[in-house]
Formats: structure tokens, sequence, C-alpha cells
DNA sequence: TACTATTGTTTCAAACAGATACAATAAATA
DNA sequence: TATTTATTGTATCTGTTTGAAACAATAGTA
């Protein structure tokens, strides 16, 4: 991380959601000897594309390459200026990265949200972070900086659009069952949804392809799988 | 302008809203000697939140302090870097303007929109340009740099947050006829409204404080002036 | 007093949404 | 094989919202 690479005073800060099955999480990073919690962030090349860099930033933590990303807003207070935090940060690094003092300076940070299939990954730390973990939106620690905020932020975003954008694609794997998709809405709306209600609302939209039955073993009824429609 | 008192590689541009009456304007500026058209933009002064400095912009060109601003997007793309183009709206300045390399660097700009009261604007130009004045949204002329792209954003933004912020608020006077408050609707929305449900829907929200009739001189009923409750 | 233009309200039907009930069915069990 | 259980798919009933049109009120003009 050399500071003539990057464009000085620019971040992103990414957060990433995943669907457990039942549960809304996001992805973490722990910082080295810290404790401290933060998002998943990262820095601008001076010759790249915002949305490129964040979709770097993306591939290096998740592996994945194609996902869903959504700009939301783009963070400018005073208050998130914290280079205090910042300097312990980097004191509790262990002294094979350079010094940065770069780190210390105002960002104005970009929030983007990535909407990822929890199965599909095995997230990784990087350089700076000693590991990297789902946790449930409906409780999340206290983080660094501005960084709870921006999460809520994000949160609010995905909600007032997951009606227009058919969002639930890219929590799910290619085919589900209408329960797996009405808990994908339960999870990210944060409350319940009547079940034949939920089923009449989305075959009404046709925007589903409805597929075999799934057999499970269970002692009742099977249900149908659907994909969205390409 | 100095170099040294703005953060690099970061910029804001506006698009400004305003309601003649009839319709739905924004305020273009042309820089000197070159006829070209832009978006009102500015810097980011080192200490300084990212909203004030949108603020301190309006404020410069418009003379109003209390306006509604709302961020909506941030564009990073390295097609919006322009050097040349820049270079040229240096070129044609005047001499007095020291020469700011600094403005050929990339940005990455953050877009804003504002809503003002049109009656109450005398637009004034700032170093850079000649001019600055009003034009329909639906005749907007080609724009330097992405600023159509921006402002086709902006309009989007505003037409989906129109229900839920009551963001005609900003653009009419303080008591107005339910007449006009459609045509603000309309303007925005770009699509004619059935005037009975109007009324309905927006009788039936509560908003509205209803005040003293409005006698125009015309051979007809005269309609009710409205305001929003405060 | 009739006429005109505009505004405020009502009405009717269609579409939509919430709640509940009913029907179908895959497997376990008696 | 018949019965039971859990779950899914669909239908029904009700109340609300929405779109289109009609009706009623009224400020000025002829």
């Amino acid at each position: 991380m050399n500071n003539s690479e990057y464009l000085p005073h620019i971040a992103y800060d990414s957060v990433i959601f995943g669907f457990s099955g039942e549960k809304l999480k996001i992805l973490l990073i722990e910082y080295h000897n810290t404790g401290w919690l933060a998002l998943p962030g990262g820095f601008v090349k001076k010759n790249e594309p915002l949305d490129e860099a964040v979709i770097r930033g993306l591939r290096e933590r998740t592996g994945l390459d194609q996902v869903y990303l959504e700009q939301f807003y783009t963070f400018g207070s005073l208050e998130r200026v914290r280079p205090e935090i910042m300097q312990k940060i980097l004191e509790a690094q262990d002294a094979n990265l350079p010094e940065n003092h770069w780190l210390l300076d105002r960002f104005i940070s970009v929030g983007y949200y990535a909407l990822i299939d929890y199965e599909k990954v095995e997230p990784m730390p990087d350089a700076l972070s000693d590991s990297i973990n789902w946790y449930d939106v409906d409780s999340i620690p206290d983080l660094l900086f501005d960084h709870n905020f921006i999460v809520q932020k994000a949160l609010e975003h995905l909600r007032t659009h997951l009606d227009q954008k058919l969002l639930s694609v890219n929590l799910l794997p290619e085919r589900f069952t209408m329960k797996e998709l009405q808990q994908v809405y339960e999870a990210i709306l944060g409350e319940n949804l009547n079940r034949a209600n939920f089923q009449r609302k989305m075959l009404s939209l046709g925007i589903l392809q409805r597929h075999e039955k799934l057999f499970s073993g269970g002692s009742h009824k099977a249900p149908y799988l659907y994909s969205f429609k390409k």
C-alpha cells in the first residue's frame, strides 16, 4: 500500500450482505491486536474508476467477481475524521507495514453495499485485519468511526429498494422455494409477512419461473422450486 | 481559489431545481468566452464538511441559505476525467486567475440537488463563469463532462422520492392553491395527473392546512389557499 | 338571470391487500 | 391400507385504495 498509488482523501466502505438461510448478515473485519471492528473498505487507485476499486476490494475479500453492488451514500462529515484512532490501529500493526501517515488524513468515504450468496464465500482478511466474520444485522456491535451509521444507511436503502430491484436474486441460489424467498424478504425488512399474501404477490409479478418440486423427505406437501425469469 | 485550501480530487456538482409556476427548471452556468454550459459545482475545503461546502456554494450563487439539499450519487468514472476540456476553459479565462493545474486533475464528484423557490432568487455567476441561467428540464442542452448524465440521475432520484419527502414544499411559496401543487407534481413527474384524484390524495395525507380563498378575478369558483402543516 | 370556467366533492367500478379458511400432498405411523 | 401430521398452494371474504367520470358549488361576465 503506497501513498502515491492511491487518490488521497477518498475511500470507500462496503456493507457486504449475505443471507444465512435464516438471518441477514454482514461482513466485519477486526484490526490486528485491537479487537476493533469495522466495515471492510479500501482506496481508489489514481487511474481506476471508483466502481472498479470497490469491485477489486470485494474480489480480494470474498473471491467473488460477479456481485450485485449498489452505491448508496457518500460520507463527508468532519466527525468521521479520527486520526488518533487510525494512529492506534497503525501502532498495533506489525512493523512490516510502511509508516503511512497518509492514512491519518481526512477521508471522504463512498458507501456501497453488496449482496452475495453466503454459501459461496470464504471471507479473507486483508493486511490490516486479523479476521473477517459474519454478524447478524440485528445485533451489530459497536464499530469504529461512523461505521454503525453507515450500516444503518445501507439497510435503509436496501429496504426501500427491495421491491423495485429484485435484490433478493443475489442473496439466493439459482433455484429456491417460495419459503426461502419469503425468508429473505423477512430478514431484510425485519418483520414477518403473511405467507398466502406473499405468495400471491410474488406470483402476480410474473418474474418467477416454476420448476420441479423439491422433495426434502419431510412428511408433507413438497414445495415447488422457482428461479427468476431471465 | 488556492490549491492548498481545498481537498484535491474531490468536487461536488449541484442540480438546482426551481419551479417557474409552469415548468421545472435548473440552473446552468456558462464558462467565460466558451459558450460551454455546465452544472454549478465547487470544491471542499480541507476543514469543511462536505454538506457545508455545497451549502456554501449554493449561498454564493443564489443568496439563499435555508434550502432543501439532497445528496443523490457520487460520480467516479474515468470517462468523466477530461483535462483537455478543463485546459481550454482555463485558457479562455482572463489572466487574473492563477494557473491552477490542480483543476486538471481527476475529480470524483458528489452530486447534490437543491429545491428552491424560483421567485426568491437572483442567480449570480462565479469567477469562472459568464452567466448563470434557468433552463427547462425537458430541454437541457448539451453540457460539459458527464453533466447531462448527472442531471438525469438527479431527476430520477427526485421523482422516486417525491411522495416520501414532501419535496414540493421547497418549490412553492408559503401558500399555494391545489392546482399549483398539482403543477409541481406534474412538472417533476413529467406526466398529467387526474385533478380529482390528486386532490383526494393530498387531502387524505393530512399534511395540508386550508386557508382563505384566493380571488383571482376570474369568472369562476375561487380556489382555497393551502400551506403545509408545521 | 342565464352562462362560463374552474374548483370541491361524490360516486362507481376495478384493482389491491390483509386475514382466514380450505384443499392438496409427502411422508410417518397405526 | 387408512390415518395422521406438517407444510404448501389456492380460494374466499373483507376492507381499502385507485382511476375515471359525474355532479355540485361559485365568482365573475354577458
